[in-house]
DNA sequence: TATGAATGAGGTTTCATTCAT
DNA sequence: TATGAATGAAACCTCATTCAT
């Protein structure tokens, strides 16, 4: 009983030491993730981050390796994430018409409180510049464009269409499109609406008319 | 006579040290509009900038207010020349295929030695983090879309055919696409085919088999 | 019996703890030991000690108050260490060509995996700036010194002769000597032959030709 | 005259140019020896040599390209004038006794406002740990062994006698003696008499009685 | 106008130490 | 007793900017 009353105690201790440390990370990422975004790599110190999280820089040192450490898990964490979005979009069985819906009405690149498409602007940007953080960038990216080509592929069989042009040209083409116009939308502050990204997508997939025709 | 000699002495110096300061401050901008491309706004330092030009840092400031400045009036060159080619563009009587062919293997954002869609990036990063950015940045923005749009209406009117969307949509998405696949060229370096930014273009327009047909 | 029991086992564990404390001193006084001598006092993090022992930075701090002190323990143990095996010396009887042959081929601060000429540089140079240092220095060198002094009258009384100089300074000479050769022994690290410490305290003790005239 | 004038007062602006820069690195390579000799490489902050000199961080950093720089380059300046000072001694003809005077009452790591042989044990301390450091040390060390070296076989070619051991060896062992015995001074700070460096090495020389039988 | 020495704020990072577990 | 997450001071270094020359 002793023996078990202490490993229990034992595992409580070190699921709530792990659970602490968790969140701690968690938010100095999410801390991260706004900054980098509102001030780019360069204008997020971590000072910053440490102090807007609600810890310390030593903190910081004691969950990241550096600075581009948690920069390079940032990437990670959200092409990651957009691409089991994609995945899962692939993954069920939805009929065309949703699937454009869904696009038109979707994240793609926007939704969480940061803006992601500034993020991935900024890690292409620090991209062009590092080596390192060029190679993990680009292995990422391609994993990322290729299943957006596959969604492509899909979305144009269930309509039963030709894709323009090669589906992994118009998944680069997406993905550009995105960086390039939140990037627009965030600078130029103005003209820019709601679905807008959207809407150019299924311009560039030349899919803009194919809803209202039946509407 | 002595008096006409320093005359003329004083307005050949004259002459001499305007031409001589602009000729420092054209080479402080060129090594700029280089380092802030390949390094980012952060990445160039000031004494980099005026040593790569052949100055001190004493010059530069000679030259300019500061390091924003010149960011700035960098800013300022690079869309006026971009704007100044589109207006060229528009003035001329071009007939539409020429225009179509012009855009497939155009300068859109790419051709000088720096990579211009890099800066331009970089310039829409800066104008999201800084308020005096944002407004001249915002500022050039409009002119240069409107531009773009004056060009779309007048190539649409020469090929007798419909813009897919409003042509000011069109012209941000063009910008939009441009400064998207110039930095994923840069940063993924791989299978971006050169005039592959030129044909997204064309297909958002929905131009892309136009020139194919009869040819 | 039950009571018996306990109490059997609480002694029992009491002694075990005791000796599993003392096994994490020696351990995290080992570790030490060689990290300063590796990388000087500010060259061995208590990171670095607790980790290399086999411990957490934890175990460090519920055995030694600080850094300085475990650095301090270990100058009383290494000093004591060497007054113990020179009195040894001293208490025995040995014939003054052994003590010459047992000085040629000595372990005059070397022999143990870690140089502790370098430690005791080490100790000396921190000595210089701590006040609190300095005086448990001075003490353990002077102690160290007279020891040694001792058997430097003792070595001449049997060889029947006149020692070259005052026994305290001809100590303080051979100390300084070992330290000062160690020193460049490890950083020259070049022809310093094995034995040249020894021969050099010989030398200054005149009694470099004592062994081979007979020979 | 215009021209004249003009090259003068270019030449003076330089010569004061180089002047003041020349004075703030002497006062900065003045602080960081005192600075380094009182509390170690790791003791010695670039914000204090700096403060302590009177400028500011980026003074140090206008002037050395790092705090190892101005390390090297004070153990460059303090080896290269101990080794001309013996060169000197060696150029000028001295006759025997004068000479071993000049030993006995001399210079050796002594005399200057910062204690040259705690510097000594400092590099060395550095050199063990340092490859970079090791190399230029190791360079130096041995350049300086010569010269010392040349100066024992002259010494004892005067006062027609043999040395008791191989130039070099006596050679090295001045220097460690000095090493060690600068240390010992200034840590155990107490019995070590004025000249007791000098007399030692004489003792080692075997010459500690050649100057009383004469007298 | 141009130079470049100097400033000083601020950046990343390390590390001795504390303390809840 | 031992753990290791967190602290925060302090280190080295960079760089936009100023100013005497």
């Amino acid at each position: 009983m002793r023996y078990a009353e202490d490993v229990a105690k034992a595992i409580k201790q070190r699921l709530t030491r792990q659970e602490s440390r968790l969140e701690t990370r968690t938010k100095l990422l999410e801390s991260a993730a706004q900054l980098f975004a509102r001030g780019g790599y360069e204008g997020a110190s971590v000072d910053l981050i440490a102090e807007s999280a609600g810890y310390s820089k030593g903190a910081f040192y004691s969950n990241f390796e550096s600075k581009e450490a948690i920069f390079l898990e940032l990437l990670d964490i959200h092409k990651r994430r957009e691409i089991d979005a994609l995945a899962a979009l692939l993954a069920q069985d939805i009929p065309a018409s949703e699937l454009l819906s869904l696009i038109r009405s979707g994240e793609s690149g926007r939704g969480s409180d940061f803006r992601i498409g500034l993020l991935s602007a900024e890690f292409q940007l620090q991209a062009c510049r590092d080596k390192t953080f060029a190679k993990t960038y680009a292995k990422l990216h391609r994993t990322h464009r290729d299943t957006m080509a596959g969604l492509v592929v899909k979305l144009f069989a269930k309509l039963a269409r030709t894709p323009p042009s090669a589906p992994k040209d118009l998944a680069d083409i997406i993905m550009g499109l995105t960086t390039g116009l939140s990037l627009q939308e965030t600078s130029v502050q103005g003209p820019l609406r709601k679905g807008f990204i959207n809407e150019a997508i299924l311009l560039v997939l030349g899919l803009d008319r194919v809803g209202e025709k039946r509407a």
